[in-house]
DNA sequence: CTTCCTGTTGACCATTTGCTCAATATTGTG
DNA sequence: CACAATATTGAGCAAATGGTCAACAGGAAG
């Protein structure tokens, strides 16, 4: 019996790119790839959906590792913005100033990708948040904490208190945690609003001042009453805003 | 040349339990091991570090997926206290309840292997997360959303609005990414505290404390006023507030 | 002490996975 | 058109992985 090629075989055009276009490609893919099925998945995988065979990966990069070093060049070193600096160096009033502030980051880094990708890496070696919180502790949160003091005329230049960093917290967390890993870890949605999709942006901007506002109230009564905050003090103060509304 | 036993090899013992005390001590290894190596680590390996034969899992367990349920149950399912759901009916005044409430909640969950496993699932499958939270959007979400409209003498019983939900988010996310995420995920630590450790007890009831007036403070001015927050609305605010401190 | 029950194990299997390498096909250039 | 340069691929390897199975051994009963 003679074997004889398929007569009509899906016929797999070959396709030879520039190495730099196939490179992005390679790069554009895994950063999909690698999200969504976790640092850990096949590169197979990954090479069959992308349309390759798996041995052309190894031609760009020597090892996995190497390309998901690139990965995060490309997604968290790519996407931080110096302007995220100068934002709060500049001249704004304190609300708006967080609000033009995290309205430009979390507009950066608010896609699965990003969120996933930081997580994933958490819950493994842990390399990616160890070298994306150190830039965070170094050019985002201390430039916070200071115009924070600043806004209430405080002049301590002193480390921030556990009590500052847990208020900080409070807003970073609470931004990121519902837009960010409620949706695209937990694939959770807002009622309301499609599964896995984000809120629409003027919601988005409307979370954020309202956040950005909690915060600064407390900031408010932290700073200048450090004294922890009793179960009372909160009524009377409640009382005044009601009549004030 | 005769094949002789080593004269003294490490000499494992081979300890025989019962099937009882084996399976216990199989769940309570397989729930360290698997937050710390994620879903996706070798049933060998964890056999491994119970000291047991990778084989004898299969002995107690089918499937590496039916052990996996197991440790959901255990630490999901087993977790969970009635007493939260009591609590929110109760009689508390809104921010001692939430108080109340959370400082409870949080103490049963704010563990890495709670937090890391609920992670991991999402990233992979999602079903850990799917299941537990469509219980937290029957048994508690809801329960919180009424007791804060009754603190303000709202009578819908509409479903919640996106900006309630966004509200609500904002006090469990800032409490969830703070406590859980931050050190059990990200291995960040709050400066002033041991690294991947949580915070001190009374530090950790203050920032409940502090997050549940924040809530208060803005559920407040979202039931009684709503339409968005304008950057504006606050300053005079917290003028007033200013002053009655 | 012997015997049986069953908890426990090592050897084994098929598949998967990161990675190598010689062979092949495509494209630009003389 | 021919040919060199190189982008691309399939076959293959060693180690790891989920799972099976017959054989082994600890301990209670006789």
């Amino acid at each position: 019996m003679v074997t004889r090629k398929q007569a009509r075989a899906p016929m797999k055009v070959r396709q030879r790119l520039s190495p730099l276009d196939r490179e992005r490609q390679i790069v554009a893919g895994a950063i999909e790839f690698f999200s969504r099925r976790g640092l850990d998945a096949q590169i197979r995988d990954l090479a069959k959906e992308i349309g390759i065979a798996h041995t052309l990966l190894y031609h760009y990069f020597p090892t996995k590792q190497a390309l998901i070093d690139r990965v995060y060049d490309e997604l968290f070193v790519g996407r931080w913005d110096p302007g995220w600096e100068a934002l709060l160096d500049g001249p704004l009033p304190l609300e708006e100033k967080l609000c033009a502030v995290y309205k430009s980051y979390l507009a950066a880094i608010l896609t699965p990708e990003w969120i996933r990708i930081i997580v994933g890496s958490g819950l493994s070696d842990g390399v990616i948040p160890e070298r994306y919180f150190a830039m965070m502790r170094e050019r985002f949160f201390p430039r916070i904490v200071r115009e924070t003091r600043k806004a209430f005329a405080i002049r301590s230049r002193a480390r921030p208190s556990v009590r500052e960093q847990a208020l900080l917290m409070g807003l970073h967390g609470g931004l990121i945690y519902s837009l960010g890993i409620w949706p695209h870890v937990y694939g959770q949605a807002i009622e309301g609003v499609g599964r896995a999709e984000s809120l629409s942006l003027p919601m988005r901007d409307l979370m954020i001042r309202d956040r950005v506002q909690a915060y600064v109230f407390q900031a408010k009564s932290i700073l200048t009453n450090p004294t922890p905050a009793s179960p009372s003090k909160l009524k009377p103060a409640l009382k005044v805003l009601r009549k004030a509304a």
